[in-house]
DNA sequence: AAAACACTTGACGAAATCATCAAGTGTTCT
DNA sequence: AGAACACTTGATGATTTCGTCAAGTGTTTT
């Protein structure tokens, strides 16, 4: 992403008048928190860092995360209607995936930040 | 024919050898998680879009989102708990500010990824 | 010292979120 | 067609989170 469109979304005032400092439309905070809101949940993340591998199917995240099966299923029901992760069905099996790249960077400085801040 | 898919899924001994795909440890995720949840509101949000622009006492925050002082003071509490934001006392007041570059990162992806995603 | 200003905090009810489980759907195998 | 597999969904109760307001703290002004 360049910076332009960060200041965009900021509301950064490319004007000349300096007093007031506009917000991003409460559309795309809206959207914004419910993307974070989404990610803000441990079990939720450690799925998601689970697909950033890879894409996988519920089954083997239920494995790999050792949860039952309708949990596992409930929370990507929620990354999925947030458009977090997408799906492909291949004969009984359904595999997830990130929705896109600019997700799985969102969810990479995450856990980096979450890496340095941890333990202060 | 079907043996295939599965065997590529759940791998052939069916999670009794299936290599391990590195995860964040869970303190890490934690951490994360509660970075992410403290973001995933949206007045919280506003609040930080702000602080993007530069630090800002309560007064000033309180009269730009046009809410209730105590109101935003208990936002920034929990802001502040997470280490997102920052504070300084000079005189009266007390100035808010995003706790680093990184936060400032997330924040700036965040607003990016909502605004591209908006309205779809 | 007292008043005024700029917050901060504690507490409590309201609202949103989450886990759990039984029941349902779609696909494949026999 | 029927059984088995791999999920998905709806409902419900427990937990967590949030807004609100009265009361408290720290700083400056008079």
């Amino acid at each position: 992403m360049n910076q332009e469109t960060v200041g965009e979304c900021l509301g950064e005032d490319h004007g000349h008048g300096a007093a007031s400092l506009p917000l991003p439309s409460s559309e795309v905070c809206a959207r914004t928190a419910a993307i974070f809101r989404a990610l803000g949940d441990e079990r939720r993340l450690s799925l998601l860092a689970l697909l950033a591998h890879r894409e996988m199917c519920v089954s083997e995240l239920t494995e790999r995360l050792k949860d039952n099966l309708p949990a596992i299923s409930q929370r990507l029901k929620l990354l999925r209607a947030e458009r977090i992760v997408v799906t492909r069905r291949q004969g009984k099996h359904v595999f997830y995936s990130l929705a896109d790249n600019h997700v799985a960077q969102l969810i990479a400085n995450g856990l980096a930040h979450g890496c340095e801040s941890d333990g202060q």
